[in-house]
DNA sequence: CATGAATGAGACTTCATTCAT
DNA sequence: CATGAATGAAGTCTCATTCAT
């Protein structure tokens, strides 16, 4: 039961992820340049030069923090999506559509859960504009391909239209996006889920009406 | 008709014209709290005890500074698809997908001319979070009963799925947002208008193949 | 009587001069790394933020103190020594050796009346060291081919004994840094006259007994 | 007797020297209250801990980095001069002049090889003005017997001019000191012997012009 | 009404010292 | 006895805001 863990690398891991934890909640209520870096080693119990010795100076933390987020997230999509399957037999038991319907919303679900993840994006854009690439887009790149390669199925199994694949995944993350920041400005973390999911089954769909000669008649 | 335009008060209005200006300018360059209201005043060439009387503190100043670009945004557009017409005289002659379509790039375009709106957004809520209300959703709130109505008579027409009118303004907005928001941070400021041209045909004709029957067939 | 003489410049001027006068001591007496620039506000009744505005940071404020100090010693010695007269008269008047006493002894004069002057030269060296060069060897460099020369023309008259200027501009001056220093170390800040009196004597008529045929005799 | 030079002592001894011998150096470079006493535990390859436990703190681990310094010059300028001689052997062979000279010169060339220790003596002062004696000036006072009686015997013997012997001790050592320090600060450290030498035989010689009857003739 | 010098609260960061392991 | 992670006091510097001129 009691496995005894590696108690070394364990006490140290605790500490820098109580100290990140309480970062990302810091950092997303007060905004990065209104947070004191006394009151997250405060919040995680350590004395301020602790929080240094590990993350060098605040800006280095929010960083860290902010890939801790990214990081999160992917974790939680991945399981949740995936589920010990490949991708192949997602798609053959789902088919494409339904398949990017749940990875939106199985993104959408962790951002509803933790929507500090959303301020710390806008936190990091705030901050460092242009000097850095920002920690969310990494992640999105690097699953671009995957998302790309979906898109390519699809239209080869007659279920997507034959679009360009990067402007449709574009279209989709930035719709995903679109959502996740204006739900959370207008005060609505609770209804991110339900939102992107109005949303994407609009894009999904389409506005116009297809054709459609079944309308008129 | 008006032979004095109050030359005074004009001086004065200059001068606010002025600092809003640049301090847009700073304020998206630098950030909020990374702007120092000293560099603001040299730029609008007037003592920082102007900027002072004029908007009372930095925070004001900055809030002053998000109307201004949302206003001019506003105009923007407004004048660019309206042309003097009247609503059904757009409709008829363009049909509703069509208008839907021009108005979102009309955004578009005002806003890859001065991405700096972009980023005051950003730092708009980056630094009051939940204390003030989004600016540019305040303008988007007064906009909704026009874009509701609109699509409503597009799905009148038979132009438009019959589908919530409500969930499909969000959705058109805030498929926007995710383009303006994530070609920036891309550092794609200058491709804002194709990459919302793309997102809306997507969104308007739907990623899913239709009337499927013919594909089997 | 009350003349009245340029107020602005005047005000301005006395409040960097109540600056760095405040500055001397404090650095003096502490060391600069142990002063707290608050200390030297506080004494010098301003803010701390006036003395960053005047004098950029910390660094600064110490090296413009160096500069402050030495050009006071000079003005001093200069006056002491020259009272309005030129060179040559002063030569004529006092022969060389002698002159070369007043000017060392003028020096001294200085630095036993404001000692501080040695502590700051030592500090800059402790802080600085090869980063910059001493405030006070400037002084020497910019003097030293008046020293030079006077001593050209001791040899000249037969008054010295036809050495190597150079060196013996060096050693004359090297002598009286020594005094001063090893005057202070010793903590008899109040004997540099004395000290350097002496110490001059023995170097201008030597440690060696001039054979010295009256001596044998 | 004490057949067996206990390893374990030797061993913390070892320590303690390397401990010492890298705080001369770090703290010669980088000033005392620049020096990161863990960079001194680093290059000495102990722990911080082990510098506490050694030394107590900061302030006494310099006080007897500068102790450890003044103990080598002392034992290197005794070595050179002395040759396992006796005072009066080495009187004898040279004479007082020539005598005084070699001495100054051993002292310079420790300094030559060693600029540190001039560093550090200027750290000491810089940091602990007069809450201490400094070291090196605790050294000149236990040799200023040896250094007075040299020149009493000079003086009795005829080879020095009948001075006061205390004031003559002070400008000699005043002079070594000017010229360490002076050669220091104009980054002249490879060049301490000669400057030291050229000085030395000036203040033998003195700077006057002597026994002029033949200047005259 | 405009100005910009002065202010001082506030936050980052360093590093001497301690102490549990 | 050695270690080095943790601590927090202390000091630098910035900049929003004020106010005398």
């Amino acid at each position: 039961m009691c496995e005894k863990p590696e108690p070394i690398t364990t006490k140290a891991a605790k500490k820098q992820q109580s100290i990140l934890t309480n970062a990302m909640m810091v950092f997303a209520k007060e905004g990065f340049r209104n947070t004191d870096v006394q009151i997250i080693a405060d919040l995680a119990g350590v004395g301020k030069g602790t929080v240094y010795r590990h993350f060098g100076n605040k800006e280095q933390l929010f960083l860290a923090t902010a890939k801790f987020c990214v990081e999160r997230m992917s974790q939680y999509a991945q399981q949740k999506v995936m589920q010990e399957k490949t991708l192949p037999e997602l798609i053959e038991e789902n088919g494409v559509p339904l398949l990017l319907r749940k990875i939106m919303l199985a993104c959408a679900e962790f951002y509803q859960k933790h929507p500090q993840t959303i301020e710390i994006m806008i936190q990091e854009r705030a901050e460092f504009r242009e000097s850095i690439y920002p920690t969310h887009l990494m992640f999105r790149e690097e699953n671009r391909s995957g998302l790309d390669g979906i898109m390519q199925i699809g239209i080869d199994r007659g279920e997507l239209r034959p679009t360009n694949v990067m402007q449709a995944s574009d279209a989709i993350t930035d719709l995903l996006w679109g959502c996740l920041i204006s739900g959370c400005l207008q005060g609505q973390k609770n209804k991110l889920v339900e939102r992107v999911e109005s949303a994407i089954d609009l894009l999904l769909n389409g506005l116009v009406a297809t054709d459609r000669s079944s309308n008129t008649e």
